[in-house]
DNA sequence: GCTTGACCTTCCAGTCACTGGAAGCCTTAT
DNA sequence: ATAAGGCTTCCAGTGACTGGAAGGTCAAGC
């Protein structure tokens, strides 16, 4: 199977296959006289099990960790357990903070008459003294996404 | 005021004001004899906007748009208000994708005993036939945080 | 046997919003 | 005078890709 069936095959394209050869999370596949990367069945398996990690929204260095726990035939289910839930409560841990975004930027909306006239609270409130998201998470706060 | 006092002033970091005037987001400031950026209180009351605007989840080019609202005298309440509940909708759609993938997951995790043997549903689930994430969101649905 | 087009290969650059660090100049306090 | 700390520029790296160029390969149709 070269490279393209096993994208489709397998939901993951060929671009994304190619750079997680290169950063390690897979194996170098073999190779046809021609130089084509060659999978079996076994790594198109492996390529489906990365892609619904991915949805789960696992990083390529936590795939690398979920991988080397499927292999593992000896740990316990907990340790699979304790790692799922440590990433839901990363996940809720994000969505709490774009929630906290929201609903200030309603808040705000709601106070706005959005009609012809200059005259807008939220910019007034964006540009004047107080927090945007209030009292609680103070310093070191609003991470963007990608906070590890 | 230089550029470490403007810094704690408005709660954005040095090296942040250097990069958000390298990428226009922000003009150049006044220079001192030495060479050292010299901001003025209205410079600083923008950076405290700026970093407002952050903490809400905005992207630099939308902060570019922000600032030119905010500046702009003659533009309606109603343009800010659209462009506040356009953000809110793409944050909401974000929460939606974290939050599924927070669902999948935790429903995987019921069902795993977690316990000291190995047997374990969610990496089964993950390695076998369907999809991680059911039917809805079927092409170019999970994206990462990233989707401009 | 040749052409065409779709596929494959590698490598390099760009994305976004920063962060870290090196090398060197400036200011301030002691 | 010196030391500490702040400022300057520039370059490189982050994560997880994506796009594109230049060139080799394969299968089908003529």
């Amino acid at each position: 199977m070269n490279i393209g069936q096993a994208a489709s095959a397998s939901g993951v394209s060929a671009k994304m296959i190619r750079y997680y050869e290169q950063v390690g999370l897979i194996a170098s596949p073999a190779r046809t006289d021609a130089g084509y990367r060659d999978y079996s069945p076994d790594e198109v398996h492996m390529l489906r099990f990365i892609r619904r990690a991915r949805d789960l929204g696992f990083s390529v260095e936590q795939m690398t960790n979920l991988l080397a726990l499927w292999s593992d035939r000896s740990r316990a289910s907990s340790d699979v357990k304790r790692f799922a839930m440590a990433h839901v409560a990363e996940l809720e841990r994000k969505m709490r903070e774009l929630r906290a975004m929201a609903e200030t930027l309603r808040h705000l909306a709601k106070t706005c008459h959005g009609d012809e006239r200059p005259n807008c609270p939220i910019i007034e409130e964006l540009s004047s003294g107080h927090e945007a998201v209030p009292p609680k998470p103070r310093r070191a706060a609003v991470r963007r996404y990608g906070a590890h």
